[in-house]
RNA sequence: UCCUCGGUAGCUCAGCUGGUUAGAGCACCUGACUGUUAAUCAGGGGGUCGCUGGUUCAAGCCCAGCCCGGGGAGCCA
């Protein structure tokens, strides 16, 4: 018999029909009523059978974990609990469960709340649950939301390089790509490992971005984007920071600072209304289990608005768009800076902002989005574009409530005697670069384009608080298990 | 990498000023009950107190080093 998902048996056409499902057993109450998922929704399927035509032995092997197919007839429910539930006719277990302790092996999950931190060491079993279920759900629809925002809009998907030779973005710590023996390397006459020996004949990295190339790809296909992996040999220790998470880059050629802004705001609300609209069940799930969490909290350390409110509130209000230069205003201003209860005083213009001073803008001052531009050249990328000051670039980072940055972005330089100074006073060497700048010297065009980091993304829609949580597998520093 | 908190049963945690045989809830096993909603009731089994060393008559508790995890910071997406 064909299986039907329990998501469509949940709607009810095929009452008074015999149906197959197949799934996990997550509870078995009262040795009559099977609580059984099958992925295809968070909402679980009630199966009754009649024990007393049961086999012992058989309902014996009905434990948490098991799988099961089960055949019956959709029922309306006399319970409260749920619209419909299968009665049993036929119930094979297709694989067994352990439960028993003293037998070894034990499924760990158990029909109760488990601590994250527990669940990221069987991070291979936390599919099973009702958390992970619903994120890795909203985490496919975010990704399918994604490629249709810049699909709808003319965008040419672009794979850029996961292997890199370029060491110049200056992103980030980058992981080696070798195939070298490590005890044995190939050295040179100066005694160092000598790479033009090695596979690609060169040193080559996992990418850090792949914003250099999607900039090429843009003067030529006009709107681009990428979306992959993205590797940091970083050791950041901390719930925002992997060592392997995908990132977003779209590049538009003949787009200024202002369209770029206007491109990452309808991105982000396209994404969290997309998300309101398809992933209302495990929305619902996720917004309950923020407001629990919440209870163990103390009062000032509770969030204003629950998860849903949030998302509305993003998608229906206009993100605050300030410069660098307001922004240092604001904080100078500002009742912690004035009572010095900032950990890093305001240091006047020129330093860069500490999360705390993010914080404060986006969750104190405006309580919104908040789009920060025109930074100091000094602490900002070799390619963005220069303003007339000479002070600044036009750049442009987005802060969310509880997250920090999700997006960072810039127009890009696309004159190539400010760009080469750039790279001089950043000791950039050219040749490195050469095919980045011959974009410069072959019809260039202005351009801009930004970055946005998929699971910071989904921190802020699932309302999750750590980025491990998101992400099937995290790979972060000392943990690449399974 | 720095600061900080933590590591005790399969899970979540308690364990006082160092002092007898290390406790609870859940899970598990046995039995009862059977329209339950993380079912309920009774009974039972279950421990390398993160690791190594030290102090002490005595260490889960104190000291040192190391490992691992959380939170915060830096760096960033």
């Amino acid at each position: 018999m064909v299986r039907t998902e329990i998501n469509t048996l949940l709607q009810r056409v095929s009452v008074g029909t015999r149906v197959n499902v197949k799934g996990w057993v997550r509870t078995f109450r009262s040795n009559r009523f099977i609580s059984l998922n099958d992925g295809s929704t968070i909402h679980n399927l009630q199966c009754v059978v009649d024990f007393e035509k049961m086999d012992e032995e058989l309902l014996k092997r009905i434990t948490t974990g098991a799988c099961l197919s089960i055949t019956g007839i959709l029922a309306e429910s006399l319970g409260k609990g749920q619209k419909v539930e299968v009665l049993v006719e036929n119930l094979e277990i297709l694989g067994d469960s352990e439960a028993d302790v003293s037998k070894g092996d034990v499924y760990p999950l158990q029909p109760k709340a488990h601590s994250l931190e527990f669940l990221r060491e069987i991070a291979h079993l936390r599919f099973r649950t009702n958390t992970f279920g619903a994120v890795f759900r909203i985490r496919h629809a975010m990704t399918y939301a994604m490629h249709k925002f810049f699909h709808d809009r003319g965008f040419f998907n672009i794979h850029t390089p996961i292997i890199t030779a370029s060491d110049a973005e200056g992103a980030g710590e980058m992981f080696r790509v070798t195939t070298l023996d490590p005890k044995n390397p190939p050295l040179t006459e100066n005694g160092e490992v000598d790479f033009r020996e090695d596979f690609f004949g060169r040193q080559t990295n996992l990418t850090v971005s792949g914003q250099l190339e999607a900039e090429l790809a843009a003067l030529a296909l006009g709107k681009v984007y990428t979306f992959g992996p993205t590797f940091r040999a970083e050791n950041s220790n901390t719930a925002r920071h992997l060592a392997e998470f995908w990132m977003i880059e779209p590049e538009v050629a003949f787009a200024d600072l202002n369209d770029n802004m206007d491109l990452a705001e309808a991105n982000l609300k396209y994404l969290v209304q997309y998300a309101l609209e398809h992933c209302a069940d495990d929305l619902a799930f996720l917004n309950q289990r923020a407001l629990d969490e919440e209870k163990n909290k103390k009062k000032e350390e509770r969030s204003e608005m629950s998860l849903l409110e949030r998302l509305q509130f993003v998608v229906e209000n206009p993100f605050e768009r300030i410069t660098y230069t307001e922004a240092i205003e604001i904080l100078e201003k500002s009742k912690p800076n004035k009572e010095k209860k900032f950990q890093y005083p305001i240091q006047g213009w020129g330093t860069d902002l500490q999360s705390e001073h993010e914080r404060y803008l986006v969750e104190k001052h405006f309580k919104k989005p908040v789009i920060l531009t025109d930074y100091p050249k000094d602490i900002k990328a070799f390619y963005m574009r220069l303003n007339d000051d000479g002070k600044t670039v036009r750049a442009m980072d987005i802060l969310f409530p509880g997250i920090g940055e999700i997006v960072g972005g810039s127009q890009r330089e696309e004159r190539l005697d400010y760009l080469r100074k750039r790279m001089q006073e950043m000791h950039i060497p050219e040749q490195e670069l050469y095919w980045y700048l011959d974009t410069r010297k072959f019809g260039t065009a202005p351009h801009a384009g930004y970055g946005l980091g998929f699971e910071r993304l989904l921190l802020f829609v699932t309302g999750m608080t750590n980025v491990r949580d998101v992400i099937p597998f995290p790979r972060t520093p000392k943990s690449a298990d399974f």
